[in-house]
RNA sequence: GGGCAUGUAGCUCAGUUGGUUAGAGCACCGCCUUGAUAAGGCGGGGGUCACUGGUUCGAGUCCAGUCCUGCCCA
């Protein structure tokens, strides 16, 4: 009777298993609102600032998205980026303040604005833009800070800001200063039924009926064999005929000329045709080649230079070479007039022809198109007119009517015309070579980065500055009353100095009187009012923020964003910088690639919602259902400097990830639930802003360190070796291997061995046995690592393993932990190589019998090590407890053979009833007849 | 069509100056684990390194060409 009330003791309640309240699951969803609360009230941001305060400055230039829509994963990945950099530095030792902004004018709002109503004033249309872009500035501000970014959130860089849009006309200033502007035509989309440049976006495409016309430029001094031939262009714009002044070919295109004849109306005329376009045309013409006198052929390059006779005008038609002569329709022979059509300006201009816009706002013919009887005419209605007038000169060879997509004005529904209007420029050649060499003068990452941009600033053309929209910054110049344009860089000051003290809406709420007034010009001038290119507004940030901010300077060290940013802001910055002073922006470019989808393609915003099955692409749909960290953690964990293909479930992976690294954050916490209080550390180092936190080893020097076993010399060892690897990485922004190295460390050092060796001391060992408390001081410090090494990547999840482990404050105000000196060794890391090929060959032995059925934990198991004659020589190979904890096994026999093997059999000791190992000693023990010694010990 | 990138396991990626049998995580399969248990451990299957040709004793790696995908242009 009284012998069963030892054996019925409870010795479960005497092993010390983990404890503590981390929780297992996250439920970031719930619990980060309210950790970013409590850093907002305690003001976080405002104390990591005030803490770092005359340290070196590390400044990441915020690129400012723009102000229209939600998060998409795309934003979310550059700004946590941004935030990965800027948290990083900041414990590296840096004053890295981050000051986000948003680029808020521009055609997308005021497409979205002039779309729900229409007709507004532009005083009007430029109110409701504004209470637009400050809407989703708010949306998006929210979402940023919930993805747990620092920054100074109460005060962001706005494009839309009065001192912000003075800096911009002061900027315009300098260019004028510099004498970079000048005005020429360049053909727009032109409503004439809104009366109005259009954008792109503000164009629809409907089918429209056009006639298409075949017409012969007759050959002025043509060369030997071509006497009396005609170029033959094919154009579905009749109208733009007077305003022709080139023909292009394609250099490398076979033409053919001969004596082509029509039938019914038996006339012959010389021609030349582009040989795959020969049979098109005489099926819709009726002009048939003569193909018995033997025509001539050659390449379109024999007539580059020649000059053919304009059908309708005392004028020459230069015939030129360009490669956007296509065989799909027409003849291979294409009418070109710069003042309407883009690839004829640009072609138009590098062969030196005039822009010839003879088109008033109306769409009706000014005096400059040469026919009189067509001043004042609509060009849509002259069409006929025109060919009536070919048709009379003998200048017409078919006219047959063509159906095509073709633009229409959103707005008034009427189809759209090209026109060429006064712009404004920027002449890039007078600073190319500088802004050349200030490439040359950055970091670029990835390397590639470099080429990219230099051959877009290399090859780009002059900068087209002026906008004919409301929603911008105004050209700050005036017109005097003969509509020549005032560029003058002190009356554009004036302006900005205004502009500065009432907003831009001034200029269009007040009258050219007060404007001329204003700026002291006559009466009569007028102001300009097109508004500037919004690239001018956001490449201008170097000098709007950069200088202007107390905390900032320019050159900024970061900049980082999409890979499309090379043509857009990377660009538009340099050349803004390159003009005002002379230098780039920047001293290092990152660029992130694009979020695409898991078959690689993009992922449109456009796309978004189109379909209902469209897949959540927002920002807010992940830290919703899943957390900011996860989002963060994502965001670590993908090759940025490439696309980044994305599904939910791929996001989902990196939830794996996370459970691993908390699961094992969890454990470490319960094992050091019963440990002494923490070495001095920096618990209680908080509370004076002097006396901030400095790095200092994370050996307590003021201590002697505890008797440390292999293990823990091992695991130390190898926290050392990833301390170094991750720091390094932060330095070189690869937050992807700072990820890898960690959960591989977690996986594969801690959780795998480290945590499963030391089970059973933790366990079961006294309470204060060397061993246990030595494994307490190891845990203690790889935890405290971790933690502020996965600080700037899991800003959440680290803060609060932070708490637990009993500090006062946020790991945010911490430095980066130093790789402890002490164990920059690699002898435990030697031995335990050799353990683990020990430990292979056991493990698969036992494998074996488990899958016999012959046992099932590896304590049940008799291992027969034999080693090999050579190596495993360090002393552990002679301590035979020391090896069974390394290999969890209750009965290990060494032998020394020809090669490593192990042999194993049912063990058949006695199992310890409380700490399961089957030991021969249990029952030696009267008080504890079912316990080992070391149990007896431990319980006693 | 041009410029710049990219292509390694079902998925996401490592792979150092060319050198054993190409690695990791996730996913998958089997087993163990009442004591990390909405966890943990062990073992395992899975790759013509986009394709074609070349240089070399030897190529995922170097060279040439082709194709896929992306960004920016035309």
């Amino acid at each position: 009777m009284s012998a069963e009330t030892p054996a019925k003791k409870n010795y479960k309640d005497t092993v010390r298993l983990p404890k503590t309240d981390f929780p297992m699951k996250a439920d970031l969803v719930a619990r980060e609102p309210q950790r970013l609360a409590k850093w907002e009230a305690s003001g976080l941001y405002q104390r990591i600032m005030k803490q770092a305060a005359g340290r070196p400055k590390f400044i990441l230039h915020d690129g400012p998205p723009f102000a229209n829509g939600d998060v998409h994963m795309g934003t979310a990945l550059n700004k946590v980026l941004k935030d990965l950099i800027v948290k990083s530095k900041a414990m590296a030792g840096f004053h890295a303040p981050y000051i986000p902004g948003w680029d808020c004018h521009g055609l997308p709002i005021e497409f979205k604005v002039v779309k729900e109503a229409k007709d507004l004033a532009p005083a009007e249309i430029r109110t409701r833009s504004e209470a637009y872009a400050r809407k989703f500035i708010d949306i998006q501000r929210q979402s940023f800070k919930r993805l747990g970014v620092f920054g100074d959130w109460d005060n962001p860089y706005l494009t839309l800001a009065p001192s912000y849009e003075a800096d911009i006309m002061r900027t315009f200033a300098k260019f004028l200063e510099k004498g970079l502007v000048y005005r020429a035509k360049r053909p727009v989309l032109w409503s004439f039924g809104a009366q109005t440049a259009l954008a792109e976006a503000e164009v629809e495409y409907k089918e429209k009926t056009s006639p298409a016309i075949y017409v012969p430029f007759a050959l002025l001094n043509p060369p030997p064999g071509l006497e009396g031939a005609h170029l033959v262009i094919w154009t579905t714009t009749p109208w733009t005929l007077p305003a022709n002044l080139g023909i292009a070919l394609h250099p490398d295109f076979d033409y053919v000329s001969g004596t082509f004849t029509h039938a019914e109306k038996g006339r012959s005329l010389k021609l030349i045709i582009a040989t795959s376009r020969l049979e098109a045309f005489q099926k819709e013409t009726g002009y048939v080649l003569d193909t018995a006198h033997a025509p001539e052929k050659f390449k379109g390059s024999l007539l580059n230079g020649a000059e053919a006779q304009h059908p309708l005008l005392p004028r020459g038609s230069k015939i030129i070479n360009a490669l956007f002569v296509t065989d799909d329709t027409g003849t291979g022979a294409v009418h070109m007039a710069p003042g309407h059509g883009t690839d004829d300006y640009i072609a138009g201009r590098e062969h030196g022809l005039e822009i010839l816009s003879p088109v008033d706002d109306a769409g009706c013919y000014t005096a400059e198109c040469g026919l009189p009887d067509f001043v004042g005419r609509h060009v849509f209605k002259s069409n006929e007119g025109i060919i009536e007038l070919l048709q009379s000169k003998d200048a017409l060879l078919g006219n047959t009517p063509y159906v095509h997509q073709y633009p229409h004005c959103w707005r008034s529904k009427t189809p759209i015309i090209f026109r060429a209007v006064e712009q404004f420029f920027i002449r890039i050649s007078d600073f190319r070579a500088d802004a050349l060499k200030a490439i040359d003068t950055v970091n670029w990452l990835p390397a590639w980065g470099r080429n990219r941009i230099y051959g877009t600033v290399e090859s780009r053309p002059d900068w087209c500055i002026s906008r004919q929209r409301t929603w911008g910054v105004p050209l700050p110049v005036f017109y005097d009353a003969n509509g020549q344009a005032i560029m003058d860089a002190t009356i554009s000051h004036k302006v900005a100095d205004a502009v500065e003290k009432h907003g831009t809406n001034l200029w269009f709420e007040k009258d050219d009187a007060f404007w001329s007034d204003l700026v002291g010009l006559p009466a009569g001038c007028r102001r300009c009012k097109d508004t500037l290119d919004v690239w001018i507004d956001s490449g201008s940030s170097s000098v709007a923020v950069l200088d202007r901010h107390p905390e900032l300077h320019c050159p900024a060290d970061v900049y980082i964003e999409g890979t499309d940013q090379h043509r857009g802001w990377f660009q538009s910055s340099l050349m803004v910088s390159v003009a005002v002073r002379g230098a780039a922006p920047y001293k290092t470019v990152i660029t992130n690639g694009f979020v695409v989808d898991t078959s690689g393609k993009k992922i449109s915003k456009s796309d978004q919602g189109s379909d209902k099955a469209a897949k959540p692409m927002t920002a807010d749909h992940y830290y919703n259902k899943y957390g900011g960290d996860m989002v963060r953690l994502w965001a670590a964990s993908v090759d940025y400097q490439n696309d980044v293909p994305f599904s939910e479930e791929l996001f989902q992976q990196t939830g794996e990830s996370y459970r691993r690294i908390r699961n094992t954050f969890r454990v470490l916490l319960g094992n050091l639930h019963d440990a002494p209080k923490a070495s001095s550390s920096s618990t209680d180092v908080k509370n004076s802003a002097e006396n901030t936190s400095e790095e200092k080893p994370a050996s307590s020097a003021d201590q002697t360190l505890p008797s440390f076993t292999l293990v823990d010399r091992w695991i130390l060892e190898r926290l050392h070796a990833i301390t170094s690897e991750c720091l390094a990485a932060f330095a070189a922004y690869e937050f992807r291997k700072v990820i890898s190295t960690i959960t591989q460390f977690v996986s594969g050092d801690l959780s795998a061995l480290y945590i499963d060796i030391t089970k059973d001391r933790m366990y079961c060992d006294a309470g204060n046995s060397p061993r246990r408390r030595a494994t307490q001081a190891a845990i203690r410090e790889v935890t405290e690592t971790l933690v502020k090494l996965l600080a700037p990547i899991l800003a959440y999840t680290a803060d609060e393993t932070w708490e637990f482990l009993g500090h006062g404050d946020s790991v945010h105000l911490e430095a980066f932990p130093q790789p402890n000196p002490a164990f920059a060794g690699t002898e435990a890391t030697a031995a335990v190589e050799d353990l683990l090929k020990a430990r292979a060959v056991i493990q698969q032995a036992i494998e074996a019998a488990r899958q016999a059925k012959l046992i099932g934990s590896n304590l049940e198991a008799t291992v027969r090590l034999t080693l090999p004659e050579k190596g495993f020589s360090h002393a552990i190979f002679s301590d035979l407890p020391a090896l069974q904890e390394f290999f969890i096994l209750s009965d290990l026999h060494l032998s020394r053979g020809p090669e490593l093997a192990a042999k194993v059999e049912v063990c058949t000791n006695p199992k310890c009833e409380r700490c399961w190992r089957l030991l021969p000693d249990v029952g030696s023990h009267a008080e504890h007849p079912t316990l080992c010694g070391r149990c007896v010990e431990a319980v006693s």
